[in-house]
DNA sequence: TCCCTTGAGGAAAAGGTTTTCCGTCGCTAG
DNA sequence: CTAGCGACGGAAAACCTTTTCCTCAAGGGA
């Protein structure tokens, strides 16, 4: 199909509307001042003659592509994607589109493709990171604005939104609380993560606040289920007492749940769990289904592109931290105690 | 940052080098006849200045863009982000960006983007589907070349990159059958889904090659871990002799896992099992570790990416379904029986 | 009656490259 | 000595809109 017919323009639409490209200009995009019935005369031609304006062109005049680069590093996109759809919310996803650039983890690819959004002149540039450690910011002379969303820059110059990862724990222990359990054990990914310890330091903070403290040490391992399977059985047998566990991840937590139902432990009338990305698979597929904390990755992306935006129409970023909090999705492992 | 300093263009650095801009033009594309020294002074120049060309001007030329729109309608990701990667290395990666634009279901939104794409002059638009049910063709006059990812077109007269379902069941059946297997069940998505449909009938045909048929009708029920579970439960009850499981997807394959050991089946000891996607979160995840058949969605981009390639180049594509064989990924779940 | 104002639409510049077509210079060969 | 050629680089058109003046005509007020 399309077999290459010169594409009309505008003006083609012009002389069939017996008025000037100019002319034509105006009657599309509705400025100036012209006669309702040229309009109509205009945008009929227009129609007729299938003309589709070239962004192209109107990007050379004025400045503008209406289009942003968002470069992930999270091939799955389990991150990215709810970022891109946040952004794309601020952004007027009728107005602007993303390309989308995956780093595949590698620098030197990342580099490539800021490069070639700055070559074809985005408006600004996204930074989606996976977990949250900081990340060095973007290499060489970018000349647009840069927004660094959920794992945030390592340079305090920069712009950045992220999640209030200690926040979540808190609203996770809190919840856990108010349940009526009391012995809280926390279970979790790798020992130095920054958000292992954000987590780390929310829910010992929500505990301290109501008196307590956390059972024992936290179980710092890997995200996978595996090493959930493995820490529970383990924290059953060293902390018999334990009533509640506020997983580091939905897979970990899930891996708990596994380990407590081997351990003959009921979830949640004997204890109860609480997971951590609400990541629906894992989270619903639970047995029984995890009570989670949810990153709300679009509103950070929706804070991001609006951050953006506003640094597009200004030019230039303001520097910070912007901190997005959490929300919790109760489902059945932290079901209130029977007793 | 980036205080809105007037853009560095092509004629600052022809100043500069002094020579003209047409000569700077030749000198960064290797283009021409030029003296080595004048190339490396022009290069020298642009550099200094931290010129960057426009593309958008370029692309005004040249009527190409190097972009690409990627329509997707998973909004996870799971599928078409493997396209967009096969895609990526087919285009080169360093040459052509995508502009991905998530439908979230929407006609509407869809006739949108393709509407957006199309100002934006994009060279080609790949649409990459969710489940494999064909798919209705993009609306409206489209005058770029599209190729329909893993979802086909329900016009023929498309071009289409597809999943050899049919054959990735029957890889999974030998394999089943290979490895000592001999009575075969098959637990699967909902009734009258193409890929269901096509799922059923190579697990047919893999075993009448083999003079077997079907223990019992397929079970068809959701996509979920749920009906995997609950599947499992009534089919040892039915044919308590079965001793491998085919499932329609890695989800049903872990509920069919978790629904056996409840039953106090031993997998794969009794029953061996095989799922359908190789989505590593889950079927690294099942208990234990499940085999399954890779889609290739990678290569399904692959093979998208290089047909968009020769439409652009040739203007227009050939029409015709173009289909990429699965690849049978072994874990613990279908180790041979013990006997 | 004449000037001014307002409405409608045209002409042309601008935006940043690429590319084609020429011109010039220095040589070489006849 | 001159025609001709090769090497190098400049001038300008082309790509497609948008936007800023400008012009022209008609109508209104003094």
């Amino acid at each position: 199909m399309a077999g290459r017919q010169p594409r009309v323009g505008i003006v083609d639409v012009a002389r069939r509307a017996g008025v000037s490209v100019g002319t034509v200009s105006k009657a599309l995009n509705g400025r100036g001042q012209l006669r309702p019935e040229t309009r109509d005369r205009v945008r009929a031609a227009a129609q007729e003659l299938g003309f589709v304006p070239s962004a192209v062109a109107a990007s050379l005049h004025s400045g503008r592509t209406y289009t942003v680069g968002l470069i992930m590093t999270d091939h799955h996109g389990r991150f990215s994607l709810p970022i891109l759809h946040g952004a794309e919310d601020a952004l007027g996803w009728d107005e602007t589109l993303a390309f989308v650039c995956d780093t595949r983890d590698d620098p030197i690819r990342e580099q490539h493709y800021v490069r070639s959004l700055a070559r074809r002149r985005v408006d600004g540039i996204i930074v989606a990171g996976r977990r949250t450690e900081p990340r060095p910011p973007l290499a060489g002379a970018v000349t647009v604005p840069v927004v660094y969303a959920f794992a945030r820059s390592a340079d305090p110059a920069d712009c950045s939104v992220v999640v209030d990862e200690e926040g979540g724990a808190a609203l996770a222990v809190q919840h856990l609380l108010r349940t009526g359990r009391r012995r809280v054990a926390h279970v979790t990914g790798p020992h130095g993560h920054a958000s292992v310890r954000a987590r780390v330091n929310g829910t010992s903070r929500a505990l301290r606040e109501a008196g307590l403290e956390l059972a024992g040490e936290p179980w710092y391992g890997g995200w996978s289920e595996v090493w959930g399977r493995f820490a529970a059985a383990a924290l059953v047998r060293e902390h018999p007492d334990v009533d509640a566990i506020f997983c580091g991840s939905d897979a970990i937590g899930r891996g708990v749940a596994d380990g407590l139902r081997d351990s003959g432990r009921r979830v949640p009338e004997d204890i109860a769990l609480v997971g951590v990305d609400n990541w629906l698979p894992t989270a619903e597929g639970c047995r029984p289904a995890l009570t989670s904390v949810d990153l709300d990755l679009q509103q950070v992306g929706r804070r991001a592109g609006a951050l953006l935006l506003a640094a597009i129409q200004r030019g230039g970023t303001e520097p910070g931290t912007h901190t997005v909090p959490c929300r919790l999705v109760v489902r059945a492992s932290s079901a209130p105690a029977a007793g």
